[in-house]
DNA sequence: AGTCAACAGATTTTCGATAATTTACTTGAT
DNA sequence: ATCAAGTAAATTATCGAAAATCTGTTGACT
């Protein structure tokens, strides 16, 4: 038998257990960007086997959180300026595609969907209080849970896994900017805009408006990103 | 000391040729879809242990390529009508964008590279004599290397490696579509005509011939795709 | 006959030890 | 003082055995 290691955890492979919360713990900057993720430092960190540990760490690498130098072991992924502008560029692109598809193909259920996905959300606090120099983790998933819904009557599932993946990408460098910077922004009102423009189907409008949601973001993720002191490289000499 | 696997494969570590050969199997279909991957199988053909082979599987489950379904193992990916034409239309979505931006950016660099690899690709025989039930790997590699091209000067690394993962998951089904359909398509006067359009910077006329290109490809593989005999699971009556 | 429990074989998953490789350090020659 | 070769320490990559899990079958009981 096995411990449980959490309630949505119950009977999962030591593997998924890895995943999850190597992913976790990578987006949320616990772990940072260009850390070494020594294999004997997670084994102990997760209580698991070697095993376990690398093939998590390679399914990592294909999602692109973590880089792997061949008989030089595994980092967290860089953050870059380029990289960032590179990321939010696309998403834009693949969003404006998948909320065109969505909000011309979805049907009541959609609907249903985005309200109660919109209302969770709502009811979340972005900071918790107990924490304030990160993003409450139950806030990320709702975020992440409504703008999935946004899309999600856009048929294709090859768009939305890409699109989540780019997605968790660009919410590093959001919890990457919130340790080291200021006010927060009024989420509510631009997320409910986004819902009645969705619903009114009103495709053109909606583009513009995810278009101008994430560039603010990108905007605000890039002013503080020089701020973050990385861990370099520890320099010879 | 260790063996030299191939050519182009020296010094590499285990996982890497793993992930290599396991890769262009499964895209050449040497793996059928929804067969089963039997670590001790696999550990047998490629003459490795159990740890560069699971590392590598997951590694292909994250792109798709490959299925883990918790303490029962990997299977090759599942094709199917829905999945084939969600891919094309996502595929025509993201070359149409990343055509958009090449066209617009790229200078004589790019123009080189595109007509060198037109170059290469039109001497290449798409089906090898010696095995005329499969495409010639050669050519194959040219054929992607040519579509690569066209895109190369979009300035998205992001936007690049997704359009690649695309890439290679339509070329499995158009493997497959090959061990059982009739008259091969006049590939060379298509690619040509990509070619200069593309070099005129005719977006328009481009992003349209892209689209009739990648339909084509559908058309012909979706004809042939129930044809294909899959390896059913054993059906539990 | 039908249901269920317990067992046996096959397979996946995980572990800890070993081999291979890189990195840091030392020593000696120029 | 500088560099190079060689050696030791640290780390990664790999293996094969052991543990956990699944699957199918047998046989007892209703």
């Amino acid at each position: 038998m096995r411990l449980s290691l959490a309630k949505s955890d119950v009977a999962q492979t030591l593997n998924a257990s890895a995943l999850t919360q190597l992913r976790s713990d990578i987006i949320a900057c616990r772990l940072m960007p260009k850390e070494r993720l020594r294999v004997e430092v997670l084994r102990e960190r997760y209580g698991m086997g070697t095993s376990p540990i690398r093939e998590a760490l390679m399914r990592l690498e294909a999602e692109g959180l973590v880089e792997l130098e061949q008989n030089k072991g595994f980092r967290v992924s860089e953050v870059s300026h380029e990289n960032l502008i590179d990321l939010m560029r696309t998403r834009i692109e693949l969003e404006t595609i998948a909320l065109r598809w969505s909000l011309e193909k979805g049907g009541v259920e959609w609907e249903a969907h985005l309200l109660s996905a919109f209302h969770r959300l709502s009811r979340q606090t972005k900071i918790d209080p107990a924490n304030p120099d990160a993003i409450s983790e139950d806030w990320s998933k709702e975020h992440a849970a409504f703008h999935t819904a946004l899309v999600s009557a856009c048929g294709s599932p090859t768009l939305m896994s890409i699109r989540a993946r780019l997605f968790e990408q660009a919410d590093r460098y959001v919890a990457l900017s919130i340790m080291s910077s200021g006010p927060l922004r009024d989420d509510v009102t631009e997320h409910k805009q986004l819902m009645r423009t969705a619903l009114n189907r009103e495709i053109d409008k909606m583009i513009e408006l995810n278009r101008l949601h994430i560039t603010k973001t990108l905007d605000k993720v890039a002013a503080s990103l020089p701020t973050v002191k990385l861990a370099s490289k520890k320099t010879s000499k």
